[in-house]
DNA sequence: AGGTTGACCTGGACGC
DNA sequence: TGCGTCCAGGTCAACC
């Protein structure tokens, strides 16, 4: 399912829905294939943590998590705390253990909020219990997402050596502006929508959202990226994030799948204007949509509005 | 180094 | 009913 709308969607249905919830235990099935940590990192980092925000970044859907705690207990994540404690002021920046939780959905993971007696999906990779006994859910049949965790190591006063926070592999679409837009794609001899696709320029934009943005730019999928005018890009930067907000507006596209932590579609897929609408007539001037392959990628576009 | 291709998976739609 | 083919929201590693 997911795309920059799509994570955006989901990853706000979960901080509604978890913020602010103690994760009390993991189970991992048949390997989640860790992004960049083992099972047991994964399960070190989430047992006992609380999950004090969760959010977009790029594709990856992230949880802020906490630990408040001592040295001792991060080491042995399964050891009881020892300390009563403060109350949980939801302060990030506070004491104790910070980590993040990475969730990449693929092509087709779901992350689906239940109580424990609801029937388990077939291909749930992870269950994670909540201290009020609901559960977070990974579900991918395709086996395209992956799960991490980051080790930002223990806060407070000096807060020093902490690992970086994730901030993804390019830059955020939504916030980039033209004249940096421009010198990202500046020499880049593939093809417009290849380097859109592209993660470590863009994060976020996928095959729905990259056919659709050229669509609306009137620029045709194979054109070399640096034969683009200054115009032309900024044009394709406005439809780019354009199309980005609507389809966040509209809880992002559903093809085939769902979208939400409690399954709702989104509405998006009834605005696309090209994407797999091949041999349909084009809105704007009847002519046939055509359907390439570009990268390995079904690409979309008009044949005569897009040059 | 930048660019391209195939591999990784499962399932649904379609044609015969 | 069943089987083969093609297609699908995404990355990576491996090549040129």
């Amino acid at each position: 399912m997911p795309e920059l709308p799509e994570v955006e969607t989901i990853a706000r249905g979960m901080d509604e829905r978890v913020r602010g919830s103690k994760i009390i235990s993991v189970w991992l099935g048949s390997k989640p294939e860790p992004l960049q940590s083992t099972a047991e990192e994964i399960v070190a980092a989430l047992t006992g943590s609380t999950l004090e925000r969760i959010y977009r970044v790029g594709k990856h859907i992230v949880a802020d998590l906490t630990r408040r705690d001592d040295t001792e207990r991060s080491r042995h994540p399964s050891g009881r705390s020892r300390q009563p404690g403060k109350k949980s002021g939801g302060n990030w920046r506070g004491h104790g253990w910070h980590g993040q939780w990475l969730v990449h959905l693929g092509m087709t993971g779901r992350l689906v909020v239940t109580l424990p007696d609801a029937p388990v999906a077939p291909h749930t990779h992870a269950i994670v219990q909540l201290d009020d006994r609901r559960e977070i859910r990974f579900v991918d049949p395709r086996r395209f997402g992956r799960l991490a965790v980051l080790d930002l190591g223990h806060g407070g006063a000096q807060g020093a050596k902490n690992r970086a926070r994730f901030t993804g592999p390019g830059r955020e679409p939504l916030d980039i502006a033209p004249e940096a837009f421009c010198a990202l794609l500046h020499g880049r001899r593939t093809p417009i929508k290849s380097a859109l696709l592209n993660q470590s320029l863009l994060h976020g934009v996928g095959n729905i959202y990259a056919d659709e943005s050229l669509f609306r730019a009137g620029i045709r999928p194979k054109r070399q990226a640096a034969r683009l005018t200054r115009a032309e890009l900024r044009r394709l930067l406005s439809g780019l994030q354009a199309v980005l907000r609507e389809a966040i507006a509209l809880g992002g596209s559903s093809v085939s799948d769902y979208v939400g932590a409690d399954g709702e579609k989104g509405f998006f897929q009834l605005q696309h204007r090209v994407y797999l609408r091949t041999g349909e007539p084009c809105f704007v001037c009847q002519a046939p949509i055509r359907r390439i392959v570009l990268g390995g990628r079904g690409t979309h576009y008009c044949p005569h509005c897009q040059h």
